[in-house]
DNA sequence: TAGATTGTTAATCGATTAACAATC
DNA sequence: TAGATTGTTAATCGATTAACAATC
């Protein structure tokens, strides 16, 4: 029945939770970056886009780094996240699929910042082999299992049309990939033990539009000026997850 | 007090229902395509990577459109949950910031096949003005006042580096669009009434990364071969909205 | 000590799920 | 009528929020 590990100083953290934890790291990088080495609660929500109750409910799952009647300390606090989130360590990521998106996430600094080092681009298709995109040259798809086994990969992104995104998944899962992105716009079939994670965008636009929709109704009722202060918003993508 | 408007057919959706329809409504569009003219809840559950009592709850905000004993018409059910959520309009869209991923997402053939079209793509960089990107030239990002109002715009994409999206934001709310699709990773501020949206990539990763990072003590205990059957997986991004 | 701010509790809210009565 | 499947109810679960005791 597949025991837990005897090791599990784990505490498990709430996803909603896990989901926010990247959102504060960054907001404490730039509170470094601008030289600021103590914070409030207050504060750091306010930069992570979230009330400061949930900020602080979040922290206490990770333990009490913090100091009541003084705030936090944003190195300790910065490294203690990026410890618990695993961005300590360097994480090789193969792309698949190196059409407009590919390409554009091949070129993304964004992952090598935050601890993913883009370790293979592959396309199916014979005519971009050996062509270098962000320094890095595409090779062929049938070479995954080799880069996977050889460079010790665990995540996986797909960026290939939505036809060919299954067979995509199922080569890497054979290939031992056990965490992948999909940017394609199926419903990927993975075995438990698998996490996907699914950014669709055209999703996104048809929820925005959903909204959009609604709001031509009411909008004449407001046109009363009503005291428009601004709001921070963040609306991070916050997934449920796949498979035990 | 902002009252609401009278004309309130709109039973309100919650929001993890509205971010699925999409995601029905492409299943359908699916089972349509291979001539499938009813299916059951969970039929279609499936084809969503749902479960079927997830489905009927989300169906039952829209009203009762199946029939007990058979199941749902493809075809009017596809309709209704498409009248929902606005994709019976077309939705015009502006795109601003013209790099890699602007470039991606301006040739992203998903958008204009769920009703939204491209109107514009701006940039501030001068170089690129006159230069087409699937089909459209790309703009100075002045012109972005003109080009909403002109083409009625309420929707914008920021695809831009992190230290612009804020005054690009600006601009747009400016301009009137009042949602914003934005994939810099910065949180935006924006008045009450303008949504945002995001879609951050790295996180995405980082998520993937904490989950993968727990994994690893507990393999050895899953070496044992256990049941590992396949499992349709979701994981829309399901992000909660911004300002009322 | 007085003021500030954390970490935690408890209440509330919203989403998921199983079960089944309604009904084709 | 018997079998199938929806639409809804009620229980459960997880996430959010306000409030405040603990404590620097």
């Amino acid at each position: 029945m597949t025991a837990r590990s005897t090791t599990d100083t784990t505490r498990d953290i709430p996803e909603a939770t896990v989901a926010r934890l990247p959102v504060y790291l960054r907001a404490l990088i730039s509170l470094a970056d601008r030289n600021i080495a103590v914070c409030s609660s207050e504060e750091l929500a306010a930069a992570a886009g979230v009330n400061s109750a949930k900020l602080r409910k979040d922290l206490s799952y990770l333990g009490s780094y913090g100091t009541r009647g003084v705030g936090y300390d944003v190195d300790y606090l910065r490294y203690q996240i990026a410890r618990e989130i695993g961005g300590t360590q360097e994480w090789p990521v193969v792309i698949v699929g190196i059409g407009n998106l590919g390409h554009a996430l091949a070129s993304f600094s964004g992952f090598r910042s935050r601890g993913f080092r883009i370790v293979a681009l592959l396309d199916a298709d014979a005519s971009l082999h050996g062509k270098e995109v962000a320094g890095i040259a595409v090779r062929p798809f049938d070479e995954l299992a080799a880069i996977v086994a050889e460079q010790q990969v665990a995540i996986g992104v797909i960026s290939v049309p939505a036809p060919a995104a299954q067979d995509v998944a199922d080569a890497m899962v054979q290939a031992g990939v056990s965490s992948i992105l999909n940017f394609a716009p199926v419903v990927l079939s993975v075995p438990p033990g698998v996490d996907v994670r699914k950014v669709d965008l055209s999703i996104e636009l048809q929820i925005l539009a959903y909204h959009e929709s609604r709001k031509a109704h009411t909008e004449a009722a407001d046109l009363d000026g009503m005291p428009s202060g601004r709001v921070n918003s963040v609306s991070g993508a916050a997934a449920p997850e796949v498979s035990a």
